[in-house]
DNA sequence: AGGGCAACCTGGGGGC
DNA sequence: TGCCCCCAGGTTGCCC
């Protein structure tokens, strides 16, 4: 699951091995991963033929590679998505979706960037002068890690939302890299329940969990960033960090390491969210009660366990 | 208008 | 053993 650190690790490998080649030819092996170019797979091959690969950029989760014709080449890896420099003669990956072939260069063995996704939601596009900020991605925010980043505008637009700041956090026109996991990760460092309104944080809790989801990045990309020496580069979100420094996300049951309470999951924008309720309680009531005149779904009232059940959480088992 | 949420995908794993 | 359902979640697009 590529989130910021993930995807920075690519694009580092793509300034590495490919930027200043030049793509000899293009096979789009399935047209989904290539959706987003209206003019068809065969465009997309025929407008990157020949073109000089001049620089390996990222916003948020997005990256891209300006070529030498103004336009670029886009990519998102989505959730399951890759960007693979191989030898020409390394078999096909099963999930292989789109290939390019580069130019060889003198004395030295065929190389091509191969796209792989097996789920593809991910996928390559051609940005038509895209080469400065395709304007397919003008919509991203930038992300905590850039230094042009201003955390007072974050913090007076978290403060003036009536989302929870888990739904801000995952908004990628509000902050942009943070997906899932590192929102949990680094909503567990500042303790805060991610369903808390943005409205009633106080500025220090804001720029806490901003601090946090630097930590958690920058402590990713340290490790992710060590690892990708070889010619073949393989960033799927399973760097190391997966595996030795989560806190919270995946831990269900596992005790909290500040106070050793059992991690709980919980179902939340139709996904997982994992908090310890010692030290991120939930709000009080649910979020918002009736935040809109057609609250009939909404019946559904806060169930409360006394026992210290989940405390506010709208389960709803998807009807088969 | 802006927030909320289902759909898009596929393979792995668990349960029966 | 085999099948079926659930689950993973980033982004888009639609609905309210």
């Amino acid at each position: 699951m590529p989130e910021l650190p993930e995807v920075e690790v690519v694009r580092r490998g793509l300034e590495r091995h490919v930027v200043g080649r030049v793509v000899a030819d293009v096979d789009v092996l399935h047209p989904r991963p290539v959706r987003r170019h209206v003019a068809g797979a065969e465009d997309f091959a025929d407008r990157l033929a020949g073109r000089t690969l001049t620089a390996a950029r990222r916003r948020g989760k997005y990256l891209w590679l300006p070529l030498d014709s103004g336009d670029a080449l886009t990519a998102h890896l989505g959730m399951s998505g890759q960007l693979l420099v191989q030898p020409a003669t390394a078999p096909d990956e099963r999930h292989l979706r789109v290939r390019l072939r580069l130019r060889p260069e003198p004395g030295t063995p065929g190389v091509e960037l191969r796209f792989v996704d097996q789920r593809m939601f991910g996928g390559l596009g051609l940005s038509e002068g895209g080469a400065v900020l395709p304007p397919e991605m003008a919509h991203v925010a930038l992300d905590p890690l850039d230094p042009a980043f201003d955390d007072a505008a974050f913090a007076r637009r978290v403060r003036a939302s009536a989302s929870g700041i888990k739904r801000i956090l995952l908004n990628q026109t509000v902050v942009s890299g943070v997906g899932n996991i590192y929102a949990d990760e680094a909503l567990w460092r500042a303790r805060l329940h991610g369903e808390r309104p943005g409205r009633r944080l106080s500025a220090a809790d804001v720029h806490r969990v901003l601090a946090a989801c630097r930590e958690v990045m920058l402590s990713a990309l340290e490790q992710g960033g060590t690892s990708f020496d070889a010619l073949y580069f393989n960033v799927n979100g399973q760097s190391g960090y997966f595996d030795r420094s989560l806190e919270a996300y995946g831990q269900e049951g596992r005790p909290c390491s500040r106070c050793g309470t059992p991690i709980r999951r919980a179902t939340f924008m139709n996904r997982s969210s994992f908090t310890c309720p010692v030290c991120q309680p939930a709000p009080r009531r649910s979020p918002r009660r009736a935040a809109g005149p057609g609250g009939a779904e909404g019946a559904d009232r806060t169930r409360r366990t006394a026992s210290g059940g989940p405390a506010s959480r709208v389960d709803e088992p998807p009807t088969s």
